[in-house]
DNA sequence: CGTTCATTTGAGTGAAGTCAAACCGAGTGG
DNA sequence: CCACTCGGTTTGACTTCACTCAAATGAACG
């Protein structure tokens, strides 16, 4: 069906600590509109919006990653999903944001109006179906997520997130090499676990020979056999 | 706009642990169509669909409770949601089910037609519309699951975990009778728990005569502003 | 070269897990 | 009506994995 349909696919399957929803993109005219809505340059920490701010807009990742989180009262911090380009975040019927949005490095975004975008969806069923199908995405690659943290180990989720990312970033046809655009912070509060602790189990693998990382933030995938092993199923 | 869409926000906003899809129900005769199919009786512990099914039909729970799960090879099982009598199964875009629902008690659900949901939405943007705001609500539920379970305490977990029942299921008047309509185990497995520690940590609510429990499957909340302290943000 | 921020490593603690046994209520059949 | 079973729950004793606190190391940058 869609062009787009595909990948989500490849993503559920893959079972993606990462978003997964790049269902929207069309070739129909009455869709592209959507398409072009201004560019924001967001730094490295900045947020794209705040948790209780009107929810204006949807944005499309043009480059960088945006993390998706939810702060608690005693700076506890869960995050929700590591958006990559081609994804969009801020998609949903409340009012307003229940999530911060915050880029873990320099980014940028493209603006589109929600207001804009749910009315054309109401009287274009192509583009409600598309939306339907990107938040199902989310919805699917969120629940993997939930798996992962209620119920693996460190090791299994760490294992289990290096191979997501390397499923949704690495270039193709090079598996091995996974760039981490993020913080230790920023995994620890994905996957539910310290910074001490991603750091301890990263150290593991290397020992193990599993992965190599070079200046902290690329991680050269030496077994993968072994990684999915301990990933667990 | 919608009449359900209220429910939906009610429930987001309280932070639920269960499902919060009751989205589709619509008074338009093009969507009562799907409202029309068999009902299906479901004994305890019988599964309406299982992991790797072909996706054919969409549910909604007409009576009891319904878990859907992800059970792990070793037997490790986390349990994604509760769908109680309202809520919808089996949505989404795969053509395989990739969950196991399974009731927790007995139960009765509506069987409708994936594919003929599906080709009408595909005319209908109401329809479609509707499923996409179905789905963006269990969506926030599931996030809402997730934040729980990636950082609260066992205490925290099991306190929010019966305020989003009571606000959900209790009688509307009386919010302090909640009936547990699953054993320790499928809430140990919802909360990332063990079952030991979550009958401790009912015990414990107990002797702080925080609740009281009847016959092990009916909670009396005895002091709601304690609970909700309990359950952190 | 010093400052700052992030990461790694170490030592000790604790919350939740494991294993095991006791308890309880609902059926069932003698 | 009681004894027995059976699934589910509770409680106890002990262990462990991940957390906390603290210090050392490393990388980036003016």
């Amino acid at each position: 069906m869609l062009g787009a349909s595909q990948a989500i696919e490849a993503n559920v399957y893959g079972g993606a600590h990462i978003s997964a929803s790049a269902a929207l993109a069309s070739s129909e005219p009455s869709v592209d509109r959507f398409e072009r809505g201004t560019i924001r340059r967001i730094e490295a920490k900045e947020h794209v919006f705040c948790d209780g701010d009107p929810r204006t807009h949807v944005f499309r990742i043009e480059e960088g990653v945006i993390a998706l989180s939810k702060l608690l009262g005693d700076g506890r911090r869960q995050i929700i999903e590591f958006a990559y380009p081609g994804d969009y975040i801020g998609l949903g019927t409340l009012r307003e944001h229940i999530f911060d949005a915050q880029a873990t490095c320099a980014a940028k975004v493209r603006c589109l109006s929600a207001a804009a975008l749910e009315q054309e969806a109401s009287r274009d069923a192509g583009l409600a179906l598309r939306l339907y199908k990107a938040v199902s995405a989310e919805l699917a690659a969120t629940r993997a997520l939930l798996v992962s943290v209620g119920q693996q180990s460190a090791m299994e989720r760490l294992a289990g997130f290096l191979l997501s990312l390397s499923a949704r970033t690495a270039n193709p046809g090079d598996e091995t090499v996974v760039k981490l655009p993020m913080r230790r912070s920023d995994i620890a509060d994905l996957l539910g676990l310290t910074i001490e602790t991603v750091s301890r189990t990263i150290t593991k693998l290397r020992t193990m020979h599993v992965i190599d990382v070079v200046r902290g933030t690329e991680v050269h995938i030496l077994d993968i056999e072994r990684l999915t092993e301990l990933a667990g199923q």
